[in-house]
This record gives structure tokens, C-alpha cells and sequence, in this order.
DNA sequence: TTGAAACATGAACCATCATTCAAGTTTCTA
DNA sequence: TAGAAACTTGAATGATGGTTCATGTTTCAA
């Protein structure tokens, strides 16, 4: 009965990160599969043995690499949380005008939720079923977008920050959702980050300047 | 106004519209009840026991009103949807400059999902449990915004409409959702709403004029 | 006043999973 | 190559909770 392994601070009851290549692929084809279906039916439509067949693995094989289904969703929101961020984050860099950056970050958004709609879903459906790993999604998108607007190169008003940047971080989610929504797929991803960018230039009114 | 009822043509095996006042208040306790209930702990967190237990009911009495606790769900999604318009409508009554216009909506807004956070989680939660209602509440609001938009008298670019008013829905959610989210009482809805006119007036660069 | 319709009641039914477990099989280590 | 650790398996367990139903009470129309 000797301890022996303890990563990190915790004493976990039981081990669940797997110790050798072929329990790394179970968990991976767990966390694929799980991701498509609750994609697909939500959180609690979404059975455990739904999962685990789909996966092509047994039932209780789950509880080999997690604690339960909640754990596990979780995991998945966490996970997708960074995906979105990686799909961002390197279609924007080294782009200096801050306002075509919000108009690359939109599109490269609105481009990764076409493709990912389940993604989406699961991010969205966190807020009830993960609310810890979707609040932190979202308060560390805004912080990301916040760091972008006050670069005192922008020339922005000194007074600019949290607040706009969860008004365009909302713009942005609603503009996917319309898009996933309505799958128009004839809205194109460009064309709507250009309007955007010319909201954020120059307001509604316009100011005569038509380019 | 009238409920709207209207099954078209289908004939229902149980009527559930009550007849007598006994049966409209039951039916009211329950709506109230459920709302509490489902603001609190969610859709599939809730069971009709709580919900009739609250309302003071018998848990048999709830399929006198409801066929399923889905339908429950819906009919409140619809009744609360109704109630956010209701509350943003008149407050912008009269009001011609469209800046200010949308200001006061967002104001009106904030105001509301302050009061009522169960309310904004409900139609949140919507998105999974009744998607019919949902994009209901979510098309139609914009409509409502895009009507306002495209008056000629607001002297806005031709083309503005769905995607402006799809960004300006999508920046009022979610400041809604960041006060209740980080419940900061500090933010005052009048001072969000007139960042957020700034930002539509002018743009994020702000050019050079300081009001 | 009276019969019928509307409404109320809560115990019982039953299907649905999440989770556990005891018994195997495979992979690693020494 | 043996023993241990990691991993796999799916039937059994148990709790939950939506829905039904038979029975009783109230309201209403004639």
C-alpha cells in the first residue's frame, strides 16, 4: 500500500490520468466522442453509454479517466475554451491598426464557429452545466481583448477598456450565433467583420466618409 | 394582447386553458412558481415537484395546465420574452435621435436583467431546452432594432441593418450578462449606456471630440 | 337544487441513466 | 519471464423524477 504517486498538491482518490499511450488514446476517444454528442444533444440528453459506444470503448471504462459526466463536460469546455483562443490569437498577431485586428479577430471567430458549431453549443450550454469553466472563458476572452484596446498606440480614449471590450466581445458571439443560427451560408465571414470594423471606426452616423 | 393560442387545426385530446378563475390563479401560482424554480437551479435541475410544491399545489394538478414539463418550459419562455420587450418599448417611446435611442434601450435593458436574473437566465437556458422559442426572442428583438435603424430619418448609411442590429443585440446581452455575471453593483446602466452611445456615435478612435 | 364539468390530490408506476464492482486482459518493469 | 500496475469489460445497483390514475372536491349552468 505504498503511496507513491502524488502530482501536484492534491490527494486524488483515485488516478485518472493515464500512465501509458494505449490509456492516452481511450481518453482522447472518450473526450472526441463526448464532444460530438454533446454537441449534438446537450449535456443532459447526452448519455454516458452514448459517449462510451460511440467512442467504441466500454461503459466503465469512463470512470477509468474520469471522476464523472460532470467532470468530464468540464474538461471538454475547458478544452474548447482554448481552442477558440488558438484560433484567434495567431490570425491577429502583428497586425498594429487596433481596428482591422477586431475585424481579423471577428472573422477568424466567425470562420472557427462555422466550422465548429458543437463547440458553440458546449461553450454555451456551460453556463448552466460548467458555470466556473464558462465564466472563465469568457472573463479571460474579454481580458484578452481588453489588453489589445488599451495600447496606448491606439490613440483610443484613455477611459476605453472593459467595458468595450465586452460590448465587442458580445457583437462577436451574437454575429456567430446569427450565423449558426440562421446558416445563411450566405453571410460571409469578411463581409461582416467589415462591417463591424466600420462600426468601431466610425460609428453608426458615418460621418460622410464612404470608402 | 390575446394569448395566441391558436393550434391551427389539430384537435387536443385534453384541454388545458382553464375554465374558471380556481383554474386561471392555479395555473398563474404554477407559471410564477416554475420561473423562481428554473431562474434558480435550471431546466433539468428542477423537478415539477418543486415547482407544485412552491405554487402550492398538488404535483397531479400540474398536468391539469401543462401537458409536459417542456411545454411548461416554452409557455414561460414566450410569457418572458414578452415581458423583456415590454420593458425596453416603452422606455424609448417618442425618443427620435437614434443614438440616444439605443442608449436608453440598453439602459431600459440592463435595468431589467438586474431585476430579473432568473428571467435572463431562463431565455439563456432556452437555447437548449425550447429552440423554437428562443430564436423567436432573438429574431424578433433584432427586428425590432433593425426597424429602428433603418429609419430614413437617422440619416445612417443605406446598408445598415441585420449585421448592425445582430451587434448591437449581441453588445447589450452581454453586458448584461457581465453585471450580473460579476455582480458589480458599482456599474451604473446609464454610465454602461453611454459608453456604449459613444461608441456608437463615433467609434472606438473617438475623434477628438470630448463631450 | 342538481347533475355535469372543471379542478384537486398524492400515491404508485416505470423508464432512464449515472455510478459501482468484481472479474478479466494487456502493458510495463525489474 | 514473472509479478505488478494499468487498463478493459458490461452486468448489477440505486436513485431520481416525469407521468399516470383513481378518487375526491369545488364550481357552474340550467
Amino acid at each position: 500500500m505504498d503511496g507513491l504517486e502524488q502530482r501536484g498538491s492534491d490527494a486524488l482518490p483515485k488516478r485518472r490520468e493515464p500512465r501509458t499511450s494505449r490509456g492516452r488514446l481511450t481518453r482522447q476517444r472518450i473526450l472526441d466522442a463526448a464532444a460530438v454528442e454533446f454537441g449534438n444533444k446537450g449535456f443532459y440528453e447526452t448519455s454516458i453509454v452514448a459517449i462510451t459506444s460511440r467512442a467504441g470503448v466500454a461503459l466503465g471504462s469512463f470512470y477509468t479517466y474520469f471522476a464523472s459526466k460532470q467532470e468530464l463536460f468540464e474538461a471538454l469546455v475547458r478544452h474548447l475554451s482554448d481552442g477558440v483562443r488558438d484560433a484567434v490569437v495567431p490570425a491577429i498577431e502583428g497586425i498594429s491598426d487596433p481596428i482591422g485586428r477586431e475585424g481579423k479577430a471577428l472573422a477568424a471567430f466567425l470562420g472557427f464557429a462555422r466550422e465548429h458549431r458543437e463547440i458553440y453549443r458546449i461553450i454555451d450550454e456551460a453556463e448552466f452545466v460548467a458555470p466556473d469553466a464558462w465564466r472563465h472563458h469568457y472573463t479571460s476572452t474579454a481580458k484578452r481583448i481588453e489588453e489589445r484596446l488599451t495600447q496606448p498606440s491606439n490613440g483610443f480614449d484613455p477611459d476605453t477598456g472593459e467595458i468595450e471590450a465586452w460590448a465587442i466581445m458580445g457583437m462577436n458571439v451574437f454575429l456567430g450565433l446569427r450565423s449558426v443560427l440562421l446558416d445563411r451560408d450566405a453571410s460571409d465571414p469578411a463581409e461582416i467583420a467589415a462591417r463591424v470594423a466600420r462600426l468601431l471606426q466610425r460609428g453608426l452616423p458615418g460621418n460622410g466618409s464612404t470608402p
